[in-house]
DNA sequence: ATAATCCCTATAGTTAACTCTAGGTCAAGT
DNA sequence: ACTTGACCTAGAGTTAACTATAGGGATTAT
């Protein structure tokens, strides 16, 4: 016999909680996973995985409508294959963007860092502010 | 005089709706912006560069009643400058755990996109089963 | 055998971040 | 004077992704 994880461990595994898994199932994401004769889920280990692929594709913000999608080509079969080839190449793309905006976005707060460290050891932002003008006319 | 722009024009600019920008405002994260005596909004410059801030911080995952702390530090001047510097701290923090998460989401994906291109290749996603015990008897 | 603890469904509620509508003001052009 | 188009507010509606509740069934520990 195949170990099986219940509902509840296979949450704790891929920290999310019992009621999101249901929603995932609700949503048609876990179409796969089967139940006893009186209804509760046995997840297999490829659950799991499949699971953990559900959640890559979602850390890319692809929405769950979309992941399911995917799903269904995977259950329709080898006539699907181009389809979900091109959508993981698209995904690659996306995920590419994302690491390049974050990077844009880290040139910003590492400034903002460096702006408040000067203004800290000044005690005031006035340090930064473009008052190079203020030549006293005596002295 | 200083040269203003009007909300449609800054939100062509910062690639926002009209709408999302009195959101934010109505949200509190524009006290700054001026207004006619009839009460349109004339945004200044550095009323856009605070704007970019802000979409700088939303593309970080911050809240906007998070961002909206913030801004309201910046009103309270030099006071602040801890909690703000130490924020900027926080979200370099952010950021770099964002990017590691993304780095892994892409070996995934990778991964994926070397699957399917086999598959596609082989026209039959069984090239990958592990039917590897298949030795004919015969032959 | 009975209480505790898991599981289930169906359905309602929540939250964030918009997005839109209704009804109105105001300034510029014809 | 009047139409056009941009502006305004208040408030309702939308969407995604959960999150929780109510009511009930099954399994395990005492």
């Amino acid at each position: 016999m195949m170990k099986t994880y219940s509902i509840s461990e296979v949450a704790k595994e891929l920290n999310l909680t019992v009621y999101t898994l249901r929603y995932y199932d609700k949503e048609g994401l876990m179409p796969f996973v089967e139940r006893t004769a009186s209804g509760t889920r046995l997840f297999k280990q490829s659950d799991i995985d499949a699971l953990k692929v559900i959640e890559c594709l979602k850390s890319t913000g692809m929405p769950i409508k979309e992941i399911k999608s995917f799903i269904d080509w995977c259950s329709d079969g080898d006539s699907t294959l181009q389809q979900r080839y091109d959508m993981f190449i698209e995904r690659k793309a996306c995920v590419n963007a994302q690491m390049e905006e974050l990077k844009k976005t880290m040139e910003v707060i590492e400034h903002k860092c460096l702006y408040y460290k000067t203004a800290l050891e000044a005690g005031t932002e006035d340090i930064h502010k473009k008052n190079k003008i203020e030549i006293p006319i005596t002295e």
